[in-house]
DNA sequence: CTGTTTTTAGTACCTAGTGCTATTAGAAGT
DNA sequence: ACTTCTAATAGCACTAGGTACTAAAAACAG
């Protein structure tokens, strides 16, 4: 193997590096605009596309619509955030989230604490037996950095539970690690 | 117009509007799919699609896919919840959000805490000049109820600014309605 | 100049359609 | 009975964005 063999491999390597790249951040470009991109035949695109096991387009945006079908109702229309573990009305409830790279800075792989919150605060919200339950309040600590990968289980325990509002307490933590703690004070609608 | 016209008319009809509900609740099923399962042919189901004007498969499926890859880059990926109005580093934030179905209660329509503090919190971390900016602790007050529709203007103003640590509180309203109050203290990891 | 890798070109085929032009079935009006 | 209408069906040419395959050209090493 001589030295332009490999610069003509590493070219090959390199487009094909910037093309799984490009199509995980762009997956709605067709062949033919990759090609345009990279200044080289669709044909070329395609043998790299199979060499990668990329998808077609087609493909790859049906992907994006189911996947993101399920995620977005997962993440923002169910009920609790996270998977709900345990519930016992108006006493305790668990929940438990695996940090995808949806939750965390891309730059340093760390949860943004509004997820941390959202988990401990729709458990609060949902472990009380009411018509209506808004959070009030909340004093939280983010006692430690959550890194992509790591599973957050939140425990709710209530505290305080009167006629038109409750204290709950929660802490949620990776393995023995408390990495947040809160006290909410939710308001109920009857 | 006689009986059997009518009947026939009304069959029609009532194929369309059985169409229009099926594809919007399950959109990934194709011309010949649907023909099955209404017992008709293929080019009736496409005469019915022309007339009430809905797009074929391919496009519904992209037009799904596209929609929640904004959403869900906005919601999830994006440095700030919600849109950057002002950025005056390490001295005040201001961002504004529009409550839409995917931040609601689906029954009360009312939007749920933790979109208010994502809000606030994201604005909080990214008023700060520093490499790494984590949420260390927070208080917060829910005042009002916020309703599907309304704009939350959210204002970040840095109170407290040291070596590792800020004091931050944001504010946010809805017109002249306070409905979210906050201090958030940041640790900075230079 | 030969051998290998890389790239390009071209063909047949596929899916899920559009757009158009018949044709057929069944009922209504006369 | 004959015409007229609507609804439904059928067929054909064409499209985008591919797959799968074969063949040829280009680039480069030894």
């Amino acid at each position: 193997m001589g030295v332009r063999l490999e610069m003509r491999a590493r070219n090959k390597k390199q487009r094909q590096q910037e093309l799984s790249a490009l199509i995980e951040t762009e997956p709605f470009m067709t062949d033919e605009e990759l090609a345009e991109r990279f200044g080289v035949s669709v044909q070329t695109i395609r043998l790299d596309r199979l060499a990668l096991g990329i998808p077609e387009l087609r493909e790859r945006i049906k992907k994006v619509a189911e996947h993101n079908y399920g995620k977005v109702r997962s993440l923002e229309l169910s009920e609790v955030i996270g998977e709900l573990l345990e519930l016992d009305l108006n006493r305790l409830a668990i929940s438990m989230l695996e940090i995808g790279p949806e939750h965390v800075f891309s730059r340093t792989r760390i949860a943004r604490g509004h997820h941390l919150f959202a988990q401990a605060n729709s458990l609060a919200v949902s472990v009380i037996d009411a018509e209506v339950v808004l959070t009030g309040m909340a004093d939280v600590r983010f006692t430690r950095q959550v890194k992509l990968g790591e599973r957050l289980i939140s425990k709710a325990v209530v505290q305080d539970n009167r006629e038109d509002r409750a204290h709950v307490n929660v802490t949620t933590k990776v393995g023995d690690d408390i990495v947040f703690e809160g006290q909410f004070v939710v308001f109920k609608n009857k």
